[in-house]
DNA sequence: ACGGATGTTCGCGC
DNA sequence: CGCGCGAACATCCG
């Protein structure tokens, strides 16, 4: 599920799904998704908290409640968090269950165990390392096209790797570098200190568009889960080598880069 | 049966 | 130190 715009609509809807709310009890078996932490003491110190804020830092959820407990959550591949209104039988993977003293529960429900969820002093929730060395985030700190160019400057990778880079700009996943590259009109494979300075306008602005438009078709309910791509796929080239470019008709390719399969047409984005 | 999938991290070799 | 690569994590789907 989770790149910056599911995780920004996960942030929106557990402030919905936990305000004045009490968590009366916590179900959570041992798993990896503690990783770094102690569970009981987690289970233990959630018991009877009530929401203070919650914040998005790129991918990361960071979760605050009364009496100083924090929670830092990132959903890895296929993380979610879902309300339960009573029982549940289709969240097959729920890793940790809040029951609420008013009835039902948040849940966070993990397939393949590649996310997190880690307690930690509330107010140290900001100043974590994984945190801090975050880059500015597109949605809150929005994107400086000259510090981006900075950074392009000191690096030789290809303009899609230093992307996809938590530390550059913080939330964009394999799916929207790729299509931001694709509204930019830039190849994904073009160094990333060669882009001009109206390239690099041009790329800031094809991220936000892009975040933007996976934000409405979230909002719109056109994006459940993207394994659906081959049915529902809302995006315009990812997962679509082999079809036609939206744009000029051009047979899409995909290459590998940073370790991701990566979309691109030949013709629009050229080297 | 095989390959690939929205992420992060670590080790290795250059 | 920077960078690319492959692996690992665990499971499902086409």
């Amino acid at each position: 599920m989770p790149e910056l715009p599911e995780v920004e609509f996960a942030a929106r809807s557990l402030r919905r799904w936990l305000a004045d709310r009490t968590v009366q009890e916590v179900v959570a078996p041992a798993s990896r998704i503690f990783r770094g932490t102690d569970r009981k003491a987690l289970v233990r110190d959630l018991r009877g908290r009530r929401l203070e804020w919650i914040e998005r830092r790129g991918k990361y959820l960071l979760i605050a409640w009364d009496r100083g407990v924090g929670l830092l959550s990132h959903l890895g591949m296929t993380g979610k968090w879902l309300r339960l209104p009573e029982h549940q039988d289709e969240a097959t993977h729920v890793r940790a269950e809040l029951i609420l003293a008013e009835g039902g529960s948040v849940a966070y429900d993990d397939q393949r165990l590649f996310g997190r969820l880690t307690l930690h002093p509330a107010e140290e929730l900001l100043d974590l390392p994984e945190i801090r060395a975050l880059g500015p985030d597109p949605l809150i700190d929005g994107i400086d096209p000259g510090l981006l160019a900075e950074k392009f400057k000191k690096t030789s990778r290809s303009v899609k790797v230093a992307l996809m880079d938590q530390r550059v700009l913080a939330g964009l996943g394999n799916i929207q570098t790729t299509e931001a590259l694709f509204l930019a009109r830039i190849h994904p494979e073009r160094e990333a200190r060669s882009l001009s300075p109206e390239e690099v306008e041009r790329l800031v602005r094809a991220i936000e568009d892009t975040l933007q438009k996976t934000l409405d078709d979230i909002d719109g309910d056109l994006i459940a889960y993207v394994e659906e791509a081959g049915s529902h796929n809302p995006f315009q080239i990812y997962r679509r080598q082999g079809e036609a470019c939206p744009r000029c008709g051009t047979t899409l390719e995909a290459m590998v880069l940073g370790g991701r399969t990566t979309v691109f047409c030949p013709r629009c984005q050229s080297l």
